[in-house]
DNA sequence: TAAAAATACTCCATAGGTATTTTAT
DNA sequence: ATAAAATACCTATGGAGTATTTTTA
């Protein structure tokens, strides 16, 4: 200790010593007790008598023999022990929330990726850290990015946009747009653009990338149909309502049996999809873990995405 | 630490860390919560470094300029704060009960001292620890050392009588039976004796000392008035009922005005009065700043009795 | 006599200090 | 440029060990 130890209110509270008092104090014996906190009986002793000059008062009668509590060391007793036990269960749980047996992951990601990519990634994630409450939100990208911004989740999934100075940006792979539509349909006769969808029922998501990009590429486009699920388009175009506009990154997700998607060129079709955080927050080792996760599933899925998209 | 550190459930809790830990939550600065703990802030960072590791995660998400709690963190500050303060104000109270300026101090003593030199005691026993509380019975001197054997009072004052194992026996004054009657009276014509108490009317006590001795001494002696009080006998001897015989160190306590107090000779009425306590218990610092007081006290008490008594 | 606490001492880990560097505002 | 945190290094206290003594049941 310094020169100057002891100044206003600086009570010399020791943890160890108030264990080792409590421990005494249940087992009535010093050797007992020493052999609990794994320490030898005259360190022990040590521990007790200190406490006791620091509080300036007996909490044990003693002799060589035997030791029993002082009416002082009673009522101590009565008084330390809870709040001992309950200092040991907060501090175990946010050691577990440490070592990733505990605690709890919030994120936000676009409903395209909750949907496909993510699925998976929570699977592994939670195989791996079974203890962990994980809380989603799906929505928007500009609402992941808010929510990344306002410290109200600690990851987002999806793209940068315009990148705000706030937020780290840690890039995935690469998504596109994509036509999605029965396998043997016209729409796949050459290749693929904004002006075929003119020709054909539009069934389009009521928000999203898809709806900005049409705006872009073609700004007169009228869908047939707005909905607000990915799966219920699909499951429209499947049954020959029409075709529709999808992120790559979604499908893996939906059904896409008897149905053929190809890559849709043209502005704002394409976008990189990364990790979003607070810039120089420590990640938790908990949203490391999940980071590293959706690093390696993330480029095997692109994979798939790609052989899927790119044959014509 | 020694070879074999850690072992069975021994979580290594250190309480200035965790009190750091408060203290920087709270500021908002490391350099603050540094000074407030009376503390260097490398000394404080490194605290909260090694508070962070050993719980393995981070609580701080911080730059070289400033800090805020991550969302661990703050669920551990709303959990660990009021467990410290809590910890803090036990502490406070054992710690002022070791100075003396809280606590209690619990005795017995016999009536007859509990009126008169014990008052002045607890009159500057208070002044000196305002803060105490006292808790005083008064019993008959069997009861007295029954309470110090069975733990019931720290501290008794009487006799020893015939000397409990488990009693530790510390002596202060002699103490003798007196004959209470007016200054004027016949009964100090010539020396005090048993024979001659057959001839005036006696006011007694029910029980106690001088009730022991005098069925020792004069068997056949009946009193004319029992009574519960000693100031109730003296009142009685003051208003011409009778003569009393009373302890010499009950003397002090009564309204002596007009009266006079002789010693009495005979078996059983000297006694050495004390103070009594368990064998081997260490005395609280109340307790034996208690004793102290008696013992300053008592002397100069016991050399105005004689003074009284020995004028004959 | 044996068992339990106290004492004496030695040693190293760690808390705390000072000086300095880094970095974000 | 400045202020706050981090880093590096040094010192000394204190906690834990082993060996021994004391004391009482």
């Amino acid at each position: 200790m310094g020169p100057h130890a002891r100044k206003a209110g600086c009570m010399n509270i020791k943890y160890r010593q108030l264990q080792a008092f409590v421990l005494a104090a249940r087992s009535g014996s010093f050797a007992k007790a020493a052999a609990e906190l794994c320490v030898t009986q005259p360190s022990f002793s040590v521990q007790i008598r200190q406490l006791e000059d620091d509080i300036g008062i007996h909490l044990f009668e003693r002799t060589t023999r035997t030791c029993r509590l002082t009416a002082a060391g009673q009522s101590f007793y009565r008084e330390v022990a809870p709040i001992l036990k309950e200092l040991r269960d907060v501090y175990g749980r946010i050691t577990d929330v440490g070592a990733g047996v505990a605690g709890q992951l919030q994120l936000s990601a676009l409903p395209s990726l909750a949907f496909g990519l993510l699925t998976e990634v929570l699977g592994q994630f939670r195989s791996r850290y079974p203890g962990v409450r994980v809380l989603m939100r799906e929505e928007l990208n500009v609402a992941v990015i808010d929510a990344v911004k306002r410290g109200d989740v600690e990851l987002g999934v999806g793209s940068e946009l315009n990148g705000d100075p706030e937020v780290e940006f840690k890039p995935l792979f690469r998504d596109h747009l994509v036509v999605v539509a029965p396998k043997d349909h016209a729409f796949f006769d050459g290749p693929v653009t904004w002006q075929k969808l003119d020709s054909y029922p539009l069934i389009t998501l009521a928000q999203g990338s898809s709806d900005r990009a049409m705006r872009q590429n073609r700004p007169n486009l009228v869908p047939a149909i707005e909905v607000a699920y990915m799966g219920t388009a699909v499951s429209m175009v499947r049954n020959g309502l029409g075709v529709t506009i999808l992120p790559s990154s979604g499908l893996k997700g939906v059904n896409m049996v008897d149905l053929h998607a190809e890559a849709l060129p043209g502005r704002a079709c394409k976008r990189t999809i990364g990790v979003l955080f607070r810039k120089r927050a420590t990640l938790s080792p908990l949203a490391m873990a999940f980071v590293q996760l959706l690093e390696q599933i993330a480029p095997v899925d692109r994979g798939i995405r790609q052989r899927r998209t790119e044959r014509s």
